[in-house]
DNA sequence: TTTAGGATGTATGCACCATTTACATTTGAC
DNA sequence: GTCAAATGTAAATGGTGCATACATCCTAAA
């Protein structure tokens, strides 16, 4: 089981993939460079290529860790959203991650996506589904579940990147978040009448 | 005025900023290295530096020129918009030309920031106004037009991100115009409601 | 009109990077 | 125990940003 001598690492994989996320949380997408990886686990430059295919391989893994943060991240701020102001709370939480976690964040969002990682599709999927299912049970009502969720997701995501682009306030936790409840619940009073705004077009 | 010899190019800045632009339109952000811009502009691989400190400022001169780009093309889809579907028509504009200029805009908004670009700071207050005045003139009994203005730029700007990230269908321009559309409808319907949205809490 | 001097472009070199290919070591299944 | 697959290494290729020293040209002052 346990290697016995120092040429074999023993789980590189992991070890490539907790350095990646620490190199992109130090010094930005920049810093993330399969040879500062390798030269992290302490092995040699080419060693990585075992495991990733290529940097952007190494890159989605990341980014795929990061949407399983993410959705624990808003879990833990609410368990079981039911009501608007809940869904206020994991909207703030998920502009609290991005602020937290910009380089991460990027990565997950603002590079161009590769559609063949499997596992960053269905780690998206999966948020995109959590997002759907909250909406559904905070407006059972609510006819069109899908579109009233991609409305929040999308002024949820708009605001946490222009937070994080430095267009928005961000000097307090407490801006931020009073900003995005603000934004939020001016979009939960329509609720209702989202079904009606699709019909009538 | 024009040189009399091939040593000078002439015009290398405007030269420059045109090959850049071009490279990132046709590979992407990877494809847009100094180097490759000398050799389109058929210029030496460091004759870039006279006119572009390094990398990041011309990056930031063709965002800059994308922000620009981006006010004309949004006041082309309606000159004065006034009303909740002048908004909806710049709305939609505003998703078309990101999904028009993909790498454009993610170099716009998906890149860190500097905040030491003047050109780009400049450029982003500018776009900022630019949305808070339509705001203020479809809603001029609205009285925290900053607070909407954020809201439907963030709402906007998030569906942007997520049609560019695949995360929504974009087969056809129909279907994000709708989508679009509705969303920021939804948006509309409430206005009225968002200061006391936000006065109580 | 001549002639510095600044502006612009070039040549060279360094350090870093991704990726490929060939080779070495270890491990585990048989 | 043997051998093939898995894992790690070494070396080489070609690209990149950028600093430094050098070449050329234009312009404005003398």
């Amino acid at each position: 089981m346990a290697q016995n001598s120092t040429y074999h690492h023993g789980d590189l994989r992991a070890a490539c993939l907790r350095a990646a996320r620490e190199l992109l949380e130090e010094d930005g997408s920049a810093g993330l460079s399969l040879r500062a990886v390798a030269r992290r686990a302490g092995v040699s430059a080419t060693a990585p290529y075992r495991h990733y295919a290529d940097r952007e391989a190494l890159v989605s893994a990341v980014a795929a860790e990061g949407y399983r943060e993410l959705a624990e991240h808003l879990a833990t701020a609410h368990p079981v959203p039911s009501t608007p102001d809940d869904l206020a709370a994991v909207a703030v939480a998920y502009v609290r991650f991005a602020l937290e976690h910009p380089a991460l964040f990027r990565a997950m969002f603002a590079e161009p996506c590769d559609p063949t990682s499997e596992e960053r599709v269905a780690a998206t999927a999966a948020i995109s589904e959590y997002v759907r299912g909250i909406v559904r049970d905070a407006f059972p009502g609510v006819e069109d579940t899908d579109a009233l969720a991609t409305t929040v997701w999308a002024l949820v995501h708009g605001l946490a990147f222009l937070h994080l682009d430095g267009k928005l306030d961000t000097s307090t936790p407490e801006v931020v978040a009073d900003r995005v409840r603000a934004s939020v619940f001016a979009l939960f009073a329509v609720a209702p009448a989202l079904r009606e705004a699709i019909a009538a077009r």
